[in-house]
RNA sequence: GGGGGUGUAGCUCAGUUGGUUAGAGCGCCUGCCUGUCACGCAGGAGGUCGCCGGUUCGAGCCCGGUCACUCCCGCCA
């Protein structure tokens, strides 16, 4: 091919005995034996088994290179003899015969091994994160996030989309996340703000009748890390369409999600159409607006059980009385299963700042009783109208959670994951995915005074535009989505207000009068003003997809070069201090934080 | 900002109730070895037990503080 390689470190075959070839690469593995010396030469596409004597001149050479060292091997193809072939090689019938070699790049000793399984400090690997992409894993991850993101282009240019590119230099917007910043140097004292996402930049792209657009956007936003998302930056795939209704990206978004997971995964789809799940059911179901559908338990409301009479559990019927909501998880046929099961869960429901799990196992001797450390509270009465609310049979147990509605649907959610993941009722094998619909509008604080937009303002309103009621903003619904797989919520989208005078009424809701509006969002209000598209759209997040495809449960494992928990570059050192010079020029003196 | 976990050789980890000189595997160095593919065998070097302080006759182990990494809550679409 070139003077470094006539082939690649997975290509020979038995076919090419015989043949005199060079290659490239990695010194991956040595195996000295003395007067013989097996070397695994590796490069991106695989190993190739490479023989050299002692009587070859090369052969001491050989003996003190380190692993990692990058080599160029000279030899024949030669076929390996019966029962020396390795057939986990693809390469594994041939090897090469050294005749000569060429150290290309010498490598040093290794703070990490690249060959092995083994798990390794986070810290380290990110700061040779070069040596941690050589693993086989890492490396396949991201040959996995390349060919989506392939895949994603093809599919939407197939579907008539356009990708264009939106600015990386915006404006600081007021709602959503904390903005990275850039100061401006032309603009003394002005800052532009790195995009959260390409949202008004996507609508203006539909008020510019460009129909349907897609881009593989970077989105920045200066929040804290978690397993499933990274400080910093991440990618999604923006989508956004006119004179479309919700089903209508519903549709495009389910057409790409199935054929990439078929493409992509031997896992299963437990749902060829996704069920629509309204928000408000979501949260009674299962606690949560990104539930996890592999998981079989729900959630029931069992409030009104403790306004009876025959009900003497005294703790929960007091926090009824002051408001408090009661929920419970039925567990199948746990009847038999030991103390410890239950105690345990009570135990961790402490631990996740929760005032523990209440239980009991409905049993029938004579009567259905209750047995357990609140059983004696339940009379038989209650117990049947409990197991008519919940589906429960005898032999099956009930874990109760009583509190507000915000902490019982919290504590219960994460209760719901914990059961069943202790009862192995979760299938690994599959992806089950879900919409979430019908987002309100608006809801309250956290303090329940003040109305605030619940996600995106620039969502519509549901029903006839015309009749919406202002007066009760928090029934006011939106067309506002989530799609979900695995309790990992891969994005959000809306129909979009195009309607100034709507918008200006909803944001009146939410506090901002005319001249707020005006003054924020001035661009998309002014765009709306001459003539705007219905549309809609949706992002879903590329590297939780692909994280989800790898089967990996951290995504720093399918990213290149991560920044840390503390939003670190441990491989470029960034965040960095910068020249004075450079800070003058850009009109900013830091302030050194005193510490006391 | 808050809570949990982890921190012992270059790397992965063990280290009993607080008790003599802190161990193993991988890697590294030296020697032996012509069919290995996690090659094998023999020997060797390598440690501020994250850091600071305390308790104790004695601390890797107990206590307090602190730092780093990570997971979670807050935050975030």
């Amino acid at each position: 091919m070139n003077k470094y390689r006539s082939h690649n470190c997975s290509e020979l075959r038995e076919s090419d005995s015989d043949k005199k070839v060079y290659l490239s690469g990695w010194l991956h593995r040595k195996r000295d034996h003395g007067n013989l010396l097996f070397i695994d030469l590796r490069d991106h596409f695989g190993i190739t088994q490479c023989v050299v004597e002692n009587k070859n001149k090369y052969f001491k050479v050989l003996e003190s290179i380190r692993q990692e060292s990058v080599i160029k091997v000279y030899g024949n193809v030669v076929k390996r003899e019966l029962g020396t072939e390795n057939k986990d090689l693809k390469t594994g019938k041939i090897e090469i015969n050294i005749d000569n070699i060429e150290i290309l790049s010498e490598a040093k000793d290794l703070p990490m091994p690249v060959f092995g399984e083994q798990e390794y400090p986070e810290d380290i690997r990110l700061k040779y994160r070069f040596l941690d992409l050589r693993r086989n894993q890492m490396h396949k991850n991201i040959v996995l996030r390349s060919k989506v993101i392939s895949f994603m282009r093809s599919e939407m240019s197939k579907l008539g989309f356009l990708e264009f590119q939106t600015p990386i230099l915006t404006s600081s917007s007021p709602e959503g996340a904390r903005d990275f910043l850039v100061p401006s140097r032309l603009n003394p004292g002005k800052f532009y703000a790195l995009p959260q996402a390409p949202q008004q930049f996507k609508q203006l792209i539909m008020v510019s009748g460009f129909d349907k657009y897609f881009q593989i956007a970077p989105c920045f936003r200066d929040e804290d890390a978690r397993a499933d998302r990274s400080p910093g930056e991440f990618y999604q795939l923006d989508i956004e369409m006119s004179f479309v209704e919700q089903e209508n990206v519903f549709e495009v978004v389910e057409t790409l999600m199935i054929n990439l997971f078929k493409n992509f995964s031997s896992k299963k789809l437990m749902f060829q159409k996704f069920p629509r799940i309204s928000y408000e059911e979501a949260m009674i179901k299962y606690g949560s607006d990104k539930p996890d559908l592999r998981n079989p338990l729900l959630i029931h409301d069992l409030t009104n059980i403790f306004e009876r009479d025959d009900v003497t559990f005294d703790i929960f019927k007091k926090l009824v009385k002051s408001g408090s909501k009661v929920r419970c998880i039925v567990t199948k046929k746990t009847k038999d299963k030991a103390r410890s099961f239950f105690d345990n869960i009570d135990k961790w429901a402490k631990e996740q700042g929760a005032s523990g799990l209440a239980y009991f196992t409905i049993e029938k001797e004579n009567e259905i009783s209750a047995k357990g450390p609140v059983g004696k509270f339940f009379k038989e009465e209650a117990l049947k109208e409990i197991m008519k609310i919940t589906a429960a049979e005898v032999g099956d147990s009930i874990f109760f959670a009583c509190g507000k509605v915000n902490d019982v649907e919290k504590i219960t959610s994460l209760a719901r994951e914990k059961i069943a993941r202790d009862l192995n009722l979760i299938d690994e094998n599959k992806f089950a995915f879900c919409w979430i619909v019908d987002y309100p509008m608006f809801e309250l604080d956290e303090l329940g005074k003040k109305i605030q937009f619940s996600h995106n303002p620039f969502s519509m309103p549901q029903g006839d535009i015309k009749k919406i009621n202002f007066d009760k903003p928090l029934e006011i619904k939106a067309y506002q989505y989530d799609i979900v797989c695995n309790g990992i919520e891969l994005s959000s989208g809306a129909i979009r207000n195009h309607i100034p005078e709507l918008m200006y009424k909803l944001f009146l809701i939410a506090g901002y009068n005319k001249t707020q509006v005006d003054e924020k969002f001035s661009g998309m209000i002014n765009a709306l003003s001459y003539g705007a598209p219905p549309h809609g759209g949706i992002a879903p997040g590329i590297d939780r997809i692909v994280m989800l495809l790898a089967g990996e449960k951290n995504i720093r494992e399918v990213t290149l070069f991560p920044l840390n928990q503390n939003a670190q570059d441990l491989l470029m050192g960034a965040p960095s201090e910068v020249d004075e010079k450079q800070l003058k020029e850009l009109n900013i003196k830091i302030e050194k934080k005193i510490n006391s």
